[in-house]
DNA sequence: GTGAAAGCGCTAACAC
DNA sequence: GTGTTAGCGCTTTCAC
């Protein structure tokens, strides 16, 4: 059991007093260099170095109000669309000189708010992916704060958008041409835009193929969620399905496993996100989602708004396309399907 | 194009004034609020709320050293052992009302000490997760705060260590009864605690159950990594891998398919961590790892040190074990491979 | 180019 | 119980 550190950390007073030179402009050396000599520059922070002294962020913070930090929320970490967004966002925080608060709301839009009130009292500004909030919560916040919204198309909020809508045509398109005449689309959370938009984009472009679209709910947007969806999906006689996301697809994946029914052979499966790569089996085909470069264009616009202190109305599109894998498969031949055995482990 | 916020928030003075009450009093009302008349407590809060009231996290930070904040560092969020690590550890912070900052050191050393030095200013404390950084460096940043490391046994130091080995001494003995005879452990960073647990875990095991142990180097601990080290895993002429963690195993995985070695009936793979779960193919038998509670624990362990100001030399050991799924049976016959023939697309 | 002084919003002795 | 006073470490007018 030992105490805690003793010493205190230097302060621009200590520096001050050794050169025997006025504080303001030992801050000055640090915030403002151009105000000051090259010579008394280099003095200052050469004895700085010397007594280990490092500018106080807070009290920075505290006098400018200018924190060196921004914050990101999302409704769940473990979700692997996130981890890779969050890597990036982490990545050009850090380009740009600021820390990252991270927050996890669980899915919970009440949550979601309550962190976000703790974390913008110390933080500039702040990103946050596929919310949970209403618009007008959304709204609310981003006349206190500056906000970037990734996945949430909320008017007048600066927001990066993976449009599905490209991969989805694509998506579809190709089941289409492998004769698939009826399709579903297991949805995901209602309160996700990213949902919505996935959900319209299967659905017009099953429209236009001509092809029946029954919708199926996973209850939640993971593998239990896509697992038990199997039996609705089944019970639709579609013969392909589109997930929400890979995680569902992978359930899906699982489910159809259970009942002997064959991936490809017997029905067709596409997820969304592309972030399980080829590690399920049939490996998944998938309409890719950029979310390193959601993460790291989120942040450059957050920073620039904070360099700035203006914000524009950007709507920043990122699209997406079809990743082709092992998932799909021409339409099987109607009749009675192979059930009850299954061929996966035969 | 929108300029920011114009008003600023209320302060403690305003209230003070609206009540006519110094502000001393109306700090008390929020910091030590046993120290005034439950009245006077309730009127405060009252006008508070009417006016929009709330302390400053900063403002309060600089006053009483205390911010409310702790950090979490970690060599690669996307890495899947992570995510459900930071996810617990968000969630423990939060329950103790402390924010979480996060960094991601890419894997290298020096740039985890700059972000654990740029974190360390705003945080009163931080959870080093897999650290990359010397014992001395570890012991030297732990002198000037409180630490809490995940993975690494670094004497003196509050530590979280997820024993592996347990698992893979089950892992190992389950080869064995398997009659495996000859054995490879494709490792990860050399700096790596893990890694080197791991390492001395199967060489003892490998030793006790006589079977023979060949050291595979990953390049880097991940899919590429994995698959790239396939040719020396097969040079080695052994029956079966365990590799540093899932994402090695299942580059390794891809990396056999595409020799046309079949798993398991060629040769075995067993993983660590198991955050994979059952998305490999086939699926990926693992030494499970726990790391939500390390998360969990990990912080818990720092806000209490925060709390008491006390550190206690604790050393704190999750264990493991075998997770037995579908890339393991008994050793091939020896004789000729069936190679060239990519069986699993056969 | 540099110094003096006021203040960011809050807390913590110390008085009464 | 409540008010007074003096900081926490830094920035930033305003002088010179």
């Amino acid at each position: 059991m030992t105490p805690l550190k003793p010493n205190r950390a230097p302060t621009i007073s200590d520096v001050a007093q050794v050169l025997g030179i006025s504080r303001s402009t030992v801050s000055r050396a640090f915030s403002r260099p151009d105000l000051l000599s090259d010579a008394t520059v280099n003095q200052i922070k050469e004895t700085a170095k010397q007594l280990g002294y490092r500018p106080n962020q807070v009290a920075r913070a505290l006098s400018t109000g200018r924190h060196g930090n921004i914050a990101i929320v999302v409704p769940d970490i473990a979700n692997p669309f996130f981890p890779p967004l969050i890597r990036a966002a982490q990545l050009a925080a850090d380009g740009g000189g600021f820390s990252l608060f991270l927050g996890d709301s669980d899915e919970d839009p009440a949550r979601e708010l309550v962190l976000l009130e703790r974390l913008m009292m110390q933080a500039g500004g702040c990103v946050i992916a596929s919310s949970r909030m209403t618009d007008q919560k959304i709204q609310e916040l981003a006349t206190q704060h500056p906000v970037v919204l990734i996945n949430r198309d909320t008017p007048g909020i600066p927001r990066v958008l993976i449009d599905t809508a490209k991969g989805i045509d694509a998506a579809v398109t190709h089941l289409a041409e492998l004769g698939h005449k009826r399709l579903v689309y297991v949805s995901g959370p209602a309160a996700s835009w990213s949902n919505q938009q996935r959900r319209n984009a299967v659905r017009r472009a099953a429209a236009r193929q001509q092809i029946a679209l029954e919708p199926v709910a996973a209850a939640r947007p993971n593998f239990n969620g896509g697992k038990a969806a199997t039996a609705a999906v089944l019970k639709t006689k579609a013969t392909a399905a589109i997930t929400f996301d890979d995680f569902v697809a992978q359930g899906l994946l699982a489910g159809l496993a259970e009942e002997g029914i064959m991936v490809p052979r017997d029905f067709s499966v596409i997820g969304c996100d592309d972030v399980l790569g080829a590690s399920t089996f049939p490996a998944l085909t998938s309409v890719s989602s950029r979310c390193t470069d959601a993460g790291r264009l989120a942040v450059e616009m957050l920073l620039n708004i904070l360099q700035t202190g203006h914000i524009h109305d950007l709507r920043c599109i990122l699209d997406t396309h079809l990743v082709l894998r092992a998932t799909t498969e021409r339409r099987p031949k109607p009749g009675p399907r192979t059930q009850g055995i299954n061929r996966r482990h035969a």
